[in-house]
DNA sequence: TGTTAGCACTCTTTTATAACGAGTGCTAAA
DNA sequence: TTTAGCACTCGTTATAAAAGAGTGCTAACA
């Protein structure tokens, strides 16, 4: 087990490489105030932490850095819950400032704000329509050949695709055919929508409508995959701004990374609920591997909804972001829930 | 006037500067074939390209460089329009191979595939939905207080956007008040809508429906700014590979740039119509100053729609560029014309 | 008179060497 | 157990020299 000096020790040496980003040594650590033994005692337990694996060298004669074992290990133990800061929380409290209605918005700019608040780059991934419920399909034809499909979410989320009409459908039919959807279909979860299509209401179709199964398999088809949880990110270029990150091609290889949408989405999506941490090589992905990303979810009620992630180099401000984080979702959950209910 | 051997050079020059990103000097230029002079003469005619403005040193004893004013030259004199070859074809055709509905679609596909085929960064300002006609407005009420307005352009475009409901109207009303929009509205060109509501319909809506009045400013603001010409962007990060930009400060300098949407929406957007070519400084941005962009335009019918956009250093394969932009311009032309004309 | 060979000169890039300094590990004394 | 002291390591900085690519200019040449 590590010694209160040792803990101190170290708890000084990452704070002060999360802030400088230069290796620490036993002497500078040594004129601290709260520090006050001997840079040759410093020494020792330094060697001992180094020895556990918390601390690395960059080379032979160099200061110490906090190794990943070590950052996870602060993480873990010695982040005490900080208290924001006032201009923190003024900032993140603006997001709300404006009576804002769709939810996107809110989350864009919260996406905005936190990479402004942290200089990292925030990610965050948009509200979950999955288990929104079916407010309203229109179908809006434009000409003979093709019709627009709209559906609304009682959420107020609209989603639409254009789809070909069969050759031949009149409009009184497609009325019909709509009246029929909205009949059946009002207050189902949007991720049900495709097997009910099926199940429930193909058969009433068939008894009133002609060419009801070409149109119902163009609508199916439109409504298949409307689950687009957006990715949201603000920030992207501050990496370049971190002294880790001024080698050009770790560059390319993390914004590249970040750039692939798909990639992203799972890396961020994965997350369970509540903050999470992931250090460096943790992330799976060797662009990231001088990355931590901390997450966060958030809610509507009692459903998540959605994730804020911050993806800041190793050497990242844990407690502040942290903090930042469980305000910012705390706040965006009920913002969102108070949004929902209102409906 | 320059001469015939001045040019020869100069276009070498350029051409091989292109490629390798490195200083022409006179030897090595004198060992291609298709240069028969000596060093010393290709000196003495380097010595004047220099003082006409069209080369540069970096130094007192490197080999040339183009100036911008060369470029210039390069681009509007020297560039025989180049046949591209069939694999650019290919590239540029498989973008239309999928039968693709939405505009948007393709129009970031056509971003992506440029970006890749060039390793430079690709911006396409979406289509124009400011000519775009009416074809429908719909409005779905969520609540009691608030409801999603919802147009649907001729071309298939839809944009929605949440509103108030103001307190104590009802479903009746809603409806009539819709039907009414359509009524009148429809086929009126969505920049005219905001102001045509106002003059036209609502004298019309005082007669029939209580608490139009709120109603009305409620959608005449959500309808306030549908023109949304988006902007998709393509390979942000390949600029990263280019040799100009190893340097990290003028990279962030750029990047952060491009992803201030607002003014790359300014700079692509005031191009005129056809093949436009802006080299360094002509762009007018201080981020910009080591690139060239070239913008091509895409129409349907005879409206000019939207632009297609390289951006890359000025050291940039504008031959091979702008024979893309003009082929995949047109193509694009063709394919939205088509897909519209069907409708 | 236009072209070219030759040469001195310039400036960057590379390589080598030394000096510096921040930091360590270890030993021995307090 | 702590600390002062010291030899040693290794990255960084500074300096100098050498190499190399290229130029401009002069003088000879066709």
């Amino acid at each position: 087990m590590l010694s209160d000096r040792q803990l101190l020790i170290f708890q000084v040496i990452v704070d002060d490489f999360i802030r400088s980003a230069q290796p620490v040594g036993s002497r500078s650590l040594s004129k601290k105030e709260e520090i006050q033994f001997s840079s040759a005692t410093i020494r020792n337990e330094m060697a001992d932490l180094e020895e556990i694996g918390f601390l690395e060298k960059t080379h032979t004669s160099s200061g110490r850095i906090p190794s990943e074992k070590g950052y996870r290990f602060y993480v873990d133990h010695l982040l005490s819950p900080q208290q924001l800061d006032a201009k923190d929380v003024d900032s993140v409290r603006s997001i709300f400032a404006e009576r804002i209605f769709e939810m996107e918005k809110l989350v864009q700019k919260s996406a905005k704000i936190l990479s402004e608040l942290t200089n990292y780059t925030s990610i965050v991934l948009g509200p979950a329509v999955r288990e929104n419920r079916l407010k309203r399909i229109q179908i809006v034809p434009l000409n003979n050949e093709a019709a627009i499909a709209i559906i609304v979410t009682d959420t107020g989320y609209v989603e639409n695709k254009m789809f070909h009409l069969p050759p031949g459908i009149d409009t009184g039919d497609i009325e019909k055919f709509v009246n029929i959807l909205n009949e059946r279909l009002t207050g189902v979860p949007l991720e049900e929508l495709n097997s009910k299509i099926y199940k429930e209401v193909a058969l009433v179709l068939s008894q009133h409508i002609r060419s009801y199964d070409a149109m119902l398999s163009s609508i199916a088809d439109s409504l298949k995959l409307p689950v687009n949880e957006r990715l949201f990110f603000g920030g992207k270029t501050n990496m370049l701004s971190q002294p880790e990150f001024h080698d050009i091609v770790k560059v390319k290889n993390l914004l590249t990374m970040i750039e692939h949408e798909e990639d992203m989405y799972d890396i961020i999506r994965q997350n369970p609920s509540g903050i999470n941490v992931k250090i460096g090589k943790e992330n799976g992905v060797s662009a990231m591997e001088d990355c931590s990303l901390i997450t966060a979810t958030y809610s509507i009620a009692s459903e998540q909804l959605g994730t804020i992630a911050i993806l800041g180099p190793t050497r990242m401000e844990y407690s502040r972001v942290i903090s930042l984080l469980k305000f910012l979702s705390t706040d965006l959950s009920t913002a969102l829930t108070k949004l929902y209910q209102s409906k």
